[in-house]
DNA sequence: CGCGTTTTTGAAGCCCCTCAAGTGTAGTGG
DNA sequence: CCACTACACTTGAGGGGCTTCAAAAACGCG
């Protein structure tokens, strides 16, 4: 069984077997990290490349206040600022959600790898344009709906994000984020996200408890959302 | 002189005389785009790369329902999309807010002539990060701050960057967008953008009428919005 | 000069926040 | 086995920020 990794780029583009078996080279190198641990803060000098092999992990900036806002959740197969090296600091901080496994690869040695390897150069620049998608899907959430939609959109995402890496069995995936994390994802409170969770369980659409999504009704739910699955490049349905 | 665009590019990186010379040839095809002109709309296969040469211009997406969620401003010497015909489709539109002059560059071409210029694919990769920090910090602003640090943190990014391209002097520059298009990408009612513009005038922050944006105190204007220059990677105040 | 657009202002209401308290659950150590 | 702790979840009450609806004033362009 491949990587996670490996099978989301071999999805953005044909890679040949070398290329192959460069990345699971390249993500054996994994190590263990506990949870709510910091992978990079703003203002470090950019590190390794991360790639997230198991667990979750968030993008996030601290506002001087004290309060969060997480940019990006991350979760098994995603990875991280390609040539962020370019840019002198980090401008957010990245860290674990949940414990993980996340492989640490040292960049310059990838980035050099990669100008020799024009197919896995396609696929990751392919790949960074779909997370450049979900940052402005993300952005149009946060303006433009309110909070049963922006939940209902959110687990839109998440669930064709996790059904591509194969996390999904039977319209349910585990999805250990707290009510505090998607307070800290979406622009909302802890309180309020527990309400509209409440909301969305009564009208049978969906259910999120003990760590793990239930889908009722993936219709419905992306009714709610109004949730357009374009920008991910993956369709909610499948082609019929 | 030079086009906004070379100049902001040779801001990421030194470039060749010759790099220079192609770009200015490329920029050099520009053409007038009327004002509220969608140059590409979502759904559309990925057309011409476009350079901002003069006037604004905005990426958005539509709701359903109908209102409009801006996700990035454009001013001179922004550019959008390297190699998004990767993808199959856009995931948003483009549309100029202002008359314009667009250049509007074969895709085909710049993609391969780039690839023999390594420092010139250094300078727009730079750049691409940092626009994509922007959407990061876009997706702050919306999450954690309320509608007058908000408005306030836009009003110093657009400082920031129109200064980097020398649009501002003594304190004050052009910026033609309406209260309807502010509150577009703020995610806020015009009525309400009118609001917040009336209380940053009455304690002396910043003054934006007929198209143009004076700047009292640019320091209390930074601490109203707690704004952090670091995504850009250009400082508010220059090193001393 | 006239008309459409933009700006401005008021009044009422709702969505989400804040504050607060209580319940449930998992892990720890006595 | 049961306190004890820490944390997440849940629910209620009250308040404030922003929206909606409405209309008038100012602007800008033919």
């Amino acid at each position: 069984m491949q990587s996670a990794f490996v099978d989301k780029l071999a999805g953005y583009g044909p890679l040949s077997p070398a290329d192959i078996a460069f990345l699971e080279a390249t993500v054996a190198t994994a190590r263990d990290v506990p949870a709510r641990h910091d992978l990079i803060r703003e203002g470090d000098e950019p590190g390794p490349l991360f790639i997230m092999i198991e667990g979750w992990a968030c993008r996030y900036k601290l506002l001087p206040e004290g309060s969060r806002q997480i940019t990006a959740l991350m979760m098994p197969g995603d990875c991280c600022d390609l040539y962020a090296s370019l840019l002198g600091e980090m401008d957010h901080s990245i860290a674990t959600i949940t414990s993980a496994r996340v492989a640490s690869v040292p960049r310059a040695a990838f980035e050099a790898e990669i100008l020799v390897r024009p197919a896995l150069l396609r696929a990751l620049w392919h790949m960074q344009l779909v997370d450049e998608g979900t940052l402005r899907a993300w952005i149009v959430s946060m303006g433009r709906r309110d909070s049963v939609e922006r939940v209902a959109h959110l687990m839109c995402e998440l669930y064709v994000r996790a059904r591509s890496i194969g996390l999904v069995s039977d319209q349910r995936f585990e999805l250990p984020l707290t009510q505090t994390v998607l307070g800290d994802a979406l622009g909302l409170t802890p309180v309020h996200i527990n309400r509209v969770l409440r909301r969305l369980r009564l009208s049978d659409v969906m259910e999120l408890s003990h760590g793990s999504l239930v889908i009722a009704d993936i219709t419905k739910l992306a009714a709610v959302a109004g949730f357009d699955d374009n920008y991910l490049h993956r369709r909610l349905r499948r082609a019929a």
